[in-house]
DNA sequence: ACCTGAACACCGTTCAAGT
DNA sequence: ACCTGAACACCGTTCAAGT
């Protein structure tokens, strides 16, 4: 029966996962579900839209938040967590800065954080500035990691504490961020 | 005469300014240049090769950072300076991150970001915590406004409050850094 | 030393025409 | 409604051969 778009979403994010975006094209994705390149067209009107709705779908799947009660260790738990499921697919940094960039409210699995923001005592421009700086610590901090990654070669395996390193800074930039948040509500 | 790396490299950053990196194809360059696409590779030995060159050259050129004796101050001015400069190039964000990744030594009049955080008594992990998310920051402030003006259509000129909300937002980003942040000299 | 010509294996997107 | 076939205008990279 018929294609549907979800199945060519679905079929965009396994693609990225196991390729990666460079080798995401319209044609490999055809390809890859036994169509003509033009067929895809009828189910989303461009490479771009499918981008958005693969990054959608790539948060929503992966992010998983642990409850935790006290607020700036839910945050950074929460951001944590985020870096932690974008890094297991290639590329998932730039697929979502495009997607936050081209259309910031659909995206969100990252309400969650916002939301803990708020819990922080936090509101208006300061959580505005205080959200901004997360999305781009998290987005920079995968970026880069993985960037490099695929700079070093293709089998160079994370190792041992390579990654924990990497994973310690950002945490260490998180409470940067924590510290240097003024809640509306503290004393 | 025969062609020179400098002015490949030149060339290059030419076409990134006038129309942005979805235009900056060897092929393009090569048309540009007036000579045929493989006459590049006897310059550069890859496209990725050039963008960090071009990357480089994008900072030294267009970062012209005040003299403010205050380091808070200096660091605030700086990072201002930095996201002006980037904002002006369409895609410089990408580029500069992209070469960051690969070479995070060679691109740097950032270098210079660094030295403002030491004299503000950063020192070790805390000081690459505070440079990791300043240029997280950086970056990802201009990616984000980039790729919106990209995504809004062409020609829908910053206009005047505009560009100046998101300004004020990132300098809000960065004084939230400078106040959590620890001098391991300070009292 | 430096470049051309030509090839290889690709792209995103459109659209008449088919079923 | 949904897809094929074929085209249009492109890519990055390589490499024998020319000068």
């Amino acid at each position: 029966m018929a294609l549907s778009r979800d199945q060519v979403v679905d079929a965009a994010l396994d693609v990225l996962c196991r390729y990666g975006l460079a080798d995401l094209s319209m044609r490999r994705l055809a390809r890859e579900l036994g169509v003509q390149p033009g067929a895809l067209y009828w189910h989303v009107a461009s490479k771009q839209e499918l981008l958005v709705e693969v990054a959608d779908r790539l948060l929503r799947q992966r992010v998983v938040t642990a409850a935790v009660a006290e607020p700036a260790a839910a945050v950074r738990a929460a951001a944590v967590a985020i870096r932690g499921a974008l890094l297991q697919v290639p590329d998932a940094a730039d697929v979502v800065a495009f997607a936050y960039a081209v259309d910031p409210e659909s995206v969100w699995s990252l309400r969650d954080l916002s939301q803990l923001l708020r819990r922080l005592g936090l509101a208006g421009a300061d959580h505005d500035a205080a959200m901004q700086l997360l999305v781009h610590h998290v987005l920079g901090s995968v970026t880069i990691e993985q960037d490099r990654r695929q700079a070093a070669g293709p089998e160079v395996a994370p190792a041992e504490g390579d990654g924990r390193a990497a994973r310690e800074a950002f945490e260490l930039g998180v409470d940067v961020i924590l510290r240097g948040v003024r809640p509306a509500a503290a004393p």
